[in-house]
DNA sequence: CACGATTATATGTCTAGACATATAAGTCAA
DNA sequence: TTGACTTATATGTCTAGACATATAATCGTG
């Protein structure tokens, strides 16, 4: 097996030494699990100081590759789930930074005392109140997405005052409400009669959805579902690698 | 805002210090483009060895809050309103991590003189060979995923020997190829009659589509499609915030 | 066997240096 | 003014140590 680390290509140790393990657990050889050499083992392999792998190694733990444990040695992570990472920051932000004219219209607010379906998405046992938004963003005057929202008064109480009128209730939450963990779910459907109105789209359409779960230190903060048009909006992402 | 940054909770000096930048850029004390002290400033500030400011630098640079030049300093970054990030590392990878079995089938593969659309789709304008894979890759025996891929043999010569009657294209690119830069666009389509009878679905059934482009410094290695049954399958991640 | 105390060990952090390297800024000649 | 050359400097990487700390493993005791 050629390895794909080119030494040419790959001036630093440290580096190499990154590279070397994060290719073996991407491959699968080393899984979610698995131990990977100590510390002392991989000074040995690479003979270099324990400075050097210990960079290595911090930087793979901070990339969430592998979970370091003291006095039991580091370990592979499960992959997040489907191996996919996905932030989106704010649908206002996203639009104005391609330099289009963002546009936020509500559609519909109401405080409402948490019903079973509310608590089973928000992932809450006891009953509360919570504040439910449907609204809409446009890129220059064009359906970009649709948003549902849900959020628990319980763990927001400014949320209840707030003016969703003018503010999308996203950017209100980024700028109020610190989060510590989100996930995402990322979905294709066919559009149904209220989605397709409100995007301007044909009814049985195809639709990205997104499904945004927020947590502050295991308190559920919000959940929202986005929906946009599959076929005109896409979402895309440039990385960088090796 | 309230931020998280408690000095009790941060008992580590490198800790502190990357906090203490982390609070002024993200409060917008130090807007982006601001340059922020030297190490040296730092170390002075701070009454500690360089390596250990340069392990708070670090972290804040791998976490793309700050941006560091070599003889100009470290400055603060623009915002990342960037609206997806994402990684997908090896559909094999992926299903055997979820402890489910995986299956693979190829189901067409060629080795021809580009054609104008394949020059289009890779980004090259030259002439030359290219190895073209349709696949499904399955888990637990039913079907997860089709994937149709476009491999440029001027980048990667050796895939044209190469068996993937066995082994899918990507763990083989993955194994054998380093790549520096990727690009993955997610949207939704409507299953056509060729994707509904792979994936086992209805005609019009909805579909995630993740198109991805990689490439070696600016030269490019592979574009592929794959196709999702999107109402069974979903992309899920969960990351970290602050 | 259950449970608490002890020990061994891998990681976490830190130091005081070193040399490498990219590049901003300054210098000088055409 | 412009381009080529030189220099200063901030970051990039690395070393060979050190002590701290959490915890898996072992041992001892009831």
């Amino acid at each position: 097996m050629s390895l794909a680390t080119d030494a040419a290509d790959q001036p630093t140790l440290y580096k190499r030494i990154r590279a070397d393990i994060e290719k073996r657990i991407l491959t699968g050889e080393w899984p979610p699990g698995h131990r990977i050499p100590f510390e002392h083992e991989l000074v040995a392999r690479y003979g270099c100081s324990r400075m050097t792998v210990n960079k290595a190694l911090s930087e793979l733990a901070q990339a969430d590759l592998i979970e370091r444990r003291r006095r039991a040695g580091s370990f592979v992570r499960r992959p997040q789930h489907l191996s996919a990472v996905l932030k989106i920051a704010d649908i206002r932000a996203e639009i104005t930074a391609l330099g289009r004219s963002y546009g936020y219209e509500l559609m519909h607010r109401k405080l409402r005392n948490a019903t079973a379906a509310d608590r089973d998405r928000l992932g809450v046992k006891t009953a509360g109140k919570v504040v439910a938004i449907t609204c809409r963003h446009s890129a220059d005057g064009v359906p970009f997405a649709v948003e549902d929202r849900l959020i628990d008064l319980a763990s927001v109480p400014d949320a209840a005052a707030a003016d969703f009128s003018r503010e999308p209730p996203g950017s209100w939450l980024l700028h109020h409400v610190p989060w510590t963990e989100a996930e995402h779910t990322i979905s294709a459907i066919l559009a149904d009669d209220r989605t397709a109105e409100a995007l301007d789209i044909a009814v049985g359409a195809p639709c990205l959805v997104v499904d945004r779960y927020t947590w502050r230190s295991a308190r559920t903060i919000t959940a929202v579902r986005l929906l946009y048009p599959g076929d005109s909006h896409r979402l895309v992402a440039r990385f960088k690698g090796g």
